[in-house]
RNA sequence: CGGGGAGUAGCGCAGCCUGGUAGCGCAUCUGCUUUGGGAGCAGAGGGUCGCAAGUUCGAAUCUUGUCUCCCCGACCA
């Protein structure tokens, strides 16, 4: 078929089956297992996490509980089983979590006489247990302990925990029945400290994610239909997936008085009198490694941001023949140890030198599927004039179809490491935030405009969505509200979040026709 | 939880309709040759065919049940 294959680049190879063109479903499978982040556990829902996205998710921790008791928050431990009576205290997160409930009824098991084994009918607990699917409620019980008088105010918890929600259909990191996740809980004198406290939250989660994650969101409140069950205001950040898709990556809640009613969290204020503590809670999750996915892969598997990534460079020789393997080796760990002695990002910069045998080209495309930031290949060559060859798995091909390998002195290389590493996570960032910018489309003003944006909207594969329109509103509420929510479930649509910070718009809201009063995200969304 | 699809070697699949104790590609191992880089040739190892019952002389193949995964929907971080 190719008529001239000196002027025609070769084809590249890439190092996945699957494009996100062409299934982005499947790519995002491939990606998980391509990448040795997870595998199936053989329990409905649930996922074995491996090193690699354990690791990122050890990453995620270090960072973002850096950044939790910075702002004075202290870590705490709760317990997985909550007694139904405790949970049963809030009726809207009742109404909420009801359906998807994990119970314990049990203590023992007995053999059942074919071979098997059963619960004990004799070992039925008095009462239930539920297995948290978040922690409000036992954490309001100590918080009713714990404070007694305004001096105890505000009280600032945290834990990272599992939590299990029994899902009907469940992705990968996505949406699990068991996940990880670190949920904060507070408790304010006053609305406006809580209120502090839950934009607090919600701002840490955006600059987290931005810096960190080099994954561009929206910070903003969602609307109404969308609060967490029992929540007075719930917001939210919203990051965009390549294919145009909305993730909710956080949430932060102000709570209001009624988990503090529920539980009975008062104390006395400086007058003597008894009052309601208000409450927040906040919370993100191993959802987070699904984002980055879903934000920074490419047809050759994952690309992970080197704040994140469990090791930023890896070194390996090219081992071939035996006679150069020592001072091969010498030379490799003499690079890694000078590189682990530098910083990159604030941090001790973190290098792998993979001397397992192997092919070394077997081993790269590995670390090309995990992502890691920087590849560095040694051969006997490099190692006898002192060269080094690497390649950044952000720019990862030549326009000729080539892995982009770049060869220069182990000094250079030195030199420069650091500010490479640094310049990945901002390119990545850059990368995602002018993709996010081109799939926001302004300017739809009506009900038609907006179905027919979205009509036929699906690329021919599927796969591809328009992205988020953004819009105004009147911001209905009830009856109204649900109206609206309708329309939009018929296009496939939500409403994602109110950003912070965006002015009035002008105009009508499409929806009823009455003055805009705020602007709004819709999206189609995970 | 409703509709659809699927579970056969580490990964991707064929075989099933028309039952006769399992095959291909990649990966793995061995040898030779190559080799500044995702090598070639030859040979080898590896499978309770998701699980459990049933039909049958005989089941990956037919029947029933069950578990898990994927897609669409309802629901949700």
């Amino acid at each position: 078929m190719t008529q001239n294959p000196q002027i025609k680049p070769a084809p590249i190879k890439h190092a996945l089956t699957t494009t996100r063109a062409g299934d982005f479903a499947a790519w995002y499978q491939e990606v998980i297992s391509a990448a040795e982040m997870a595998e199936e556990s053989g329990v409905r829902g649930c996922m074995v996490i491996r090193p690699w996205g354990y690791g990122i998710w050890e990453r995620i921790q270090h960072l973002m509980d850096a950044r939790i008791k910075a702002a004075g928050v202290e870590n705490c431990y709760f317990p997985l089983f909550i007694p139904l009576s405790y949970f049963a205290k809030e009726a809207e997160h009742v109404d909420g979590f009801a359906k998807e409930m994990a119970v314990v009824t049990h203590h023992r098991l007995i053999a059942d006489g074919k071979g098997g084994l059963v619960p004990d009918p004799e070992a039925k607990l008095e009462e239930p247990l539920i297995v948290r699917p978040t922690s409000e409620t036992v954490i309001g019980q100590a918080m009713a302990r714990w404070v007694q008088s305004w001096r105890d105010l505000p009280l600032l918890t945290n834990q990272w925990a599992n939590v299990v929600r029994w899902e009907m259909r469940t992705r990968m990191f996505l949406r699990t029945s068991e996940f990880l996740w670190q949920e904060g809980h507070t408790a304010h004198a006053d609305r406006t400290d809580a209120m502090a406290e839950t934009l607090r939250a919600l701002e840490m989660y955006r600059s987290f994610s931005e810096e960190a994650l080099a994954m561009p969101v929206v910070a903003g409140e969602k609307p109404e239909n969308e609060r967490f069950p029992g929540a007075a205001a719930t917001y939210s950040i919203e990051a965009m997936m390549q294919d145009g898709k909305a993730l909710q990556a956080g949430t932060s809640h102000y709570l209001g008085t009624g988990f503090a009613e529920a539980a009975g969290i008062h104390y006395q204020n400086k007058e003597g009198q008894q009052a309601l503590c208000h409450t927040t809670s906040w919370g993100v999750s191993t959802r987070l490694i699904g984002g980055v996915i879903m934000t920074h892969g490419d047809d050759d598997g994952l690309r992970v941001p080197p704040a994140i990534a469990p090791q930023q460079i890896v070194i390996l020789p090219m081992l071939r023949d035996t006679d150069e393997y020592e001072a091969l080796l010498a030379y490799c760990e003499e690079l890694r140890s000078s590189l682990a002695k530098q910083q990159a990002l604030g941090e001790p910069i973190r290098v792998l030198h993979d001397k397992r045998p192997g092919k070394a080209t077997q081993k790269r495309w590995a670390w090309v599927k995990k992502g890691v930031p920087l590849i560095l290949e040694i051969g006997g060559r490099d190692a006898a004039s002192g060269q080094v060859s690497v390649v950044r798995r952000d720019r990862l091909w030549q326009d000729n179809g080539k892995v982009n390998f770049s060869a220069m002195s182990r000094e250079d290389f030195l030199g420069r490491a650091a500010s490479e590493i640094e310049d990945i996570q901002r390119s990545l960032h850059a990368e995602a935030t002018e993709r996010r910018d081109a799939q926001i489309v302004r300017g739809i003003d009506t009900l038609d405009g907006l179905k027919a944006y979205f009509s036929g909207d699906e690329d021919k594969a599927g796969q591809k969505y328009p992205g988020w329109v953004e819009m105004g509103w009147s911001r209905p509420t009830g009856a109204a509200l649900e109206a609206v929510v309708e329309v939009l479930k018929s296009l496939k649509l939500t409403i994602r979040n109110t950003p912070l910070g965006a002015g009035k718009p002008e105009g009508l809201c499409p929806f009823t026709g009455e003055a805009a009063v705020e602007t709004i995200y819709v999206a189609r969304s995970y």
